[in-house]
DNA sequence: CCGTAAATACTGCCCTTTGCAGTATCACTT
DNA sequence: AAGTGATACTGCAAAGGGCAGTATTTACGG
């Protein structure tokens, strides 16, 4: 079954998207707007990925594809099969990889010294505001949770508790750029924090 | 200048080198082993890659390479130039996109209810463990940066800045692990919280 | 002085993933 | 009847990742 030009074994985003089918059929586009929603904040993936992927599924036996009309337009909608939901019990199984951080807003604080002090603040602000409108629509999130207003009322639990590591990360990064701000406020340049004490900023285990 | 394979616009990637190369000579490898160290934690590129990108930095006039021998094994040392540091500048300038996570053990708790609680368990244990491996590395530097041990001292403040946001996240997400594994052992199955009270883990805007 | 393990210094190859542009149709409003 | 936004994709080029392979140099023990 396998050709030569692909991997055989299903990867990290096969699965998450397994993990959704396990849930309900979806059509691509479904699927795509589900993970922007929620599945993206910790998995993300480009949309045009969404759409290659779930043909990998089937052809490796996990899922199956049907092709439904909205008038004249088609659609494809996939669904789990048993060995998709074997394969994703599996899954869990694997020790997961550690988390893997992509952040432009960091680097740009880290190399400050090339530029100003200026630039500096406006790239920590930057990152604080970002912080913010993400924690605006995690609590939106959350207050929908409360309301008991979701799709997968079953799945609260499971929601709630990535729900709250997403809301923990987040206020931590909005705190961390206010502390930044705060503490760079009395550098002289991005070269010379002048009196600046890193040693009181890092205290031993804190 | 550009060629047709080649986007004229330096990456985040080009520029986050560019920042290294700012502070002195590399090598390759030893611009492999300083991203292994402190960039690649919130910038993380595989080295295949950090041999390929000094090369178009130097195909875009912003850095210039040297070939030396350390006997008769080549070795290619690189610097910036005038114009990577004026890019590298301008590049401070434009506001950072937002931050990108990759978690799959965090995909492996929330797909948790095609599995066992014991899954669930092991996979929150393994996220806390691997949280406990990371902040001991990050209080490892920590205390070089106490002890004024660092490679590079006028950069004590930035890099100090740097790794305590690092050190804010990985104690986020270590405090987070312990707590859901201390919220989950109510629990009656992966699909049944039993008397679980979401609304009390996810207070009104805490 | 010799053997060996670890560090240094890369390249090739293939696959995955992203980003963006392009092409339609459908649903709903004005 | 026209226009906007949502739905439903495909093609293509560039970026990125992972792994195997090839050498030389250095450090260290025996």
């Amino acid at each position: 079954m396998s050709t030569s030009c692909m991997s055989d074994t299903p990867s990290t985003t096969s699965h998450a998207l397994l993990g959704l089918l396990a849930l309900q059929r979806w059509s691509t586009y479904e699927l795509a707007k589900q993970v922007r929603r929620s599945l993206g904040w910790f998995w993300p993936r480009a949309e045009r990925k969404l759409y290659d992927e779930p043909k990998r599924l089937v052809a490796a036996g996990l899922a199956t594809a049907s092709s439904e009309m909205t008038g004249a337009r088609p659609r494809t909608v996939y669904a789990i099969t048993a060995r998709g939901r074997t394969s994703l019990r599996r899954w869990l199984d694997e020790p997961p990889a550690p988390p893997s951080l992509e952040f432009e807003g960091l680097v740009k604080v880290f190399f400050a010294d090339s530029g100003t002090l200026e630039q500096l603040r406006r790239n920590l602000t930057t990152i604080a505001e970002t912080a913010d409108r993400r924690l605006d629509e995690l609590e939106a999130r959350a207050a929908e949770n409360r309301g008991g207003d979701v799709a997968f009322p079953q799945r609260l639990h499971l929601n709630t508790i990535a729900l709250k590591y997403e809301l923990d990360q987040e206020r931590a990064t909005a705190a961390w750029a206010r502390w930044a701000l705060s503490e760079i406020a009395g550098w002289r340049s991005t070269t010379d924090p002048g009196a600046w004490d890193h040693r009181r900023a890092l205290p031993p285990s804190s």
